[in-house]
RNA sequence: GUGAGAGUAGCUCAGUUGGCAGAGCACUGGAUUGUGGCUCCAGUGGUCGUGGGUUCAAGUCCCAUCUCUCACCCCA
């Protein structure tokens, strides 16, 4: 037994400096939804479990053995919530947001939590970022939100990633294929793996998921769902395609492309990247009209997306986390207690301008104080010793050049008022 | 839930047929009394994941267990 305290398995902390690289992640994700008019809504945590078990689905893995389900002391079923967008469908509702018109465009962030074995970027504490759209079912709105994220990973620096693209129809169009695809697959059973034979009757479309080299081989020749799209969602998905090409945003279309959740309809669409191994989806999403009404709603339309802010940070390129590092722009090294009070007024007068500044309190050489500064990257070290007390001023270093200059107070509030 | 690999200093790791617990980096101090990075010198730092077993002797062999990693699965 280990003595030594630690977190659950499949938690971890985000420490410095690599908490910087998530607020950069955040930070731009936070301005592209601004930008494209989302207002952010905060949700819960926990919820009773009936949000998610109607939200998602009864029959998928999240809902059937993935989630952190617990009797709270009324003896109510609690879940922290795995994914997002039950609770905000649920807020949507209890609000009645949909009749307040202006505002349909939400985005959520923070943790979820699913019970799942750990591996690289899959987590039992995961962070999402998500948007949902209420009340517009145009394809126009798809790709407004496409658009936003092809910016949005631009500025991060993801130049090889991959959009794929899918119609999985909907309950008026999508049954006739899952009746089609099961006959066939039911003539090809043997050579389907274990786990495919099961899921023929469950839901046939994870056969169409499934990476088994022979499960592929007889999913290529099996029909494509596009090819059984009624009119109005043939039209839907060739509106999308036709809008993304006339934006010039490259995608792939994928009729394999089936999401785990059952509440999609129609359009679906998720992002690749290439240095992530297994868990290689960095942001996920479709169209979800129905839920709102499942969970007691009016009838309006639904379409959002998540992204795993885990993996982001993961699959971001060296130098852009390296840029996104934060580090103090001022270092005060004070040489003796006597100084320290005028010390206090400099490093306030410093601060009182907008710049950050880090000290250290034990008593040090002037030697560890600058070796200090210079492992902190600051930009300047601000030098007060009996000299400085005495003169009333202050050394100012330059840490790039290795310059250095005596300058008096007000000549210093005057650089630190026009310096960036 | 299934399979494989790993766990030794803060970090990355070496440690031979079982025989004194090691290196590099990092950290602290010094070479330079009030000046960083480069160099040199010195020092601090370990219940070898945990529990048990075999043995005169276990980091090393055996069993169990925990955690991490990767993959399956699933998804963001």
């Amino acid at each position: 037994m280990s003595q030594k305290i630690k977190c659950v398995k499949g938690v971890r902390d985000i420490l410095p400096p690599e908490v910087d690289v998530w607020n950069f992640v955040e930070g731009v994700w936070k301005k592209y939804f601004s930008l494209y008019g989302f207002k952010e809504i905060r949700i819960p945590i926990f919820e009773y479990t009936g949000v998610f078990q109607r939200g998602i689905g009864e029959g998928t893995d999240i809902v059937e053995k993935e989630m952190y389900t617990f009797l709270d002391k009324s003896k109510n079923s609690i879940t922290l919530r795995p994914e997002g967008t039950a609770s905000v469908v649920r807020a949507y509702i209890e609000h009645n947001l949909y009749m307040e018109s202006p505002f349909n465009k939400f985005f959520y962030s923070g943790p979820m939590f699913r019970y799942e074995r750990p591996q690289k970027g899959r987590y039992r504490q995961f962070y999402q970022m998500g948007v949902e759209v209420f009340d517009d079912d145009s394809s126009e709105v798809e790709v407004e939100v496409i658009e936003m994220i092809v910016e949005a990973l631009k500025e991060m620096g993801f130049n090889d990633y991959q959009l794929n693209i899918n119609s999985i129809g909907c309950k008026n169009c999508r049954p006739k294929f899952i009746e089609v695809l099961r006959e066939k697959l039911k003539g090809s059973m043997d050579r389907l793996c274990e786990d495919c034979k099961r899921r023929i009757d469950l839901n046939p479309l994870r056969v169409l998921d499934c990476k088994k080299d022979s499960c592929r081989r007889v999913v290529s020749e099996m029909p494509v769902i596009t090819e059984f799209l009624c009119d109005g969602c043939r039209e839907h998905h060739h509106r999308f395609k036709e809008l993304l090409v006339n934006r010039k945003i490259s995608f792939v279309e994928n009729p394999l492309l089936v999401r785990g959740l059952d509440y999609y309809v129609r359009t679906t669409f998720e992002v690749l990247v290439g240095n992530l191994g297994a868990q290689n989806a960095i942001l996920g999403g479709g169209r979800y009209d129905g839920l709102v009404k499942e969970l007691g709603g009016p009838d309006v339309s639904g379409f959002g997306f998540a992204l795993g802010v885990d993996r982001m940070v993961l699959a971001l390129k060296e130098d852009v986390r390296e840029k996104s590092y934060d580090y103090p722009e001022f270092y005060l090294a004070f040489l003796g207690e006597d100084v320290i009070p005028y010390s206090f007024e400099i490093m306030n007068l410093v601060r009182k301008n907008g710049h950050s500044l880090y000290t250290n309190f034990r008593g040090r050489s002037l030697k560890s104080h600058m070796r200090l500064a210079n492992k902190l990257n600051v930009k300047y070290v601000v030098i007060i010793g009996e000299n400085e007390v005495k003169k009333g001023c202050a050394l100012l270093k330059n840490m790039e050049n290795g310059s250095q200059r005596e300058i008096n107070i007000s000549d210093f509030e005057n650089f630190l008022v026009n310096y960036n």
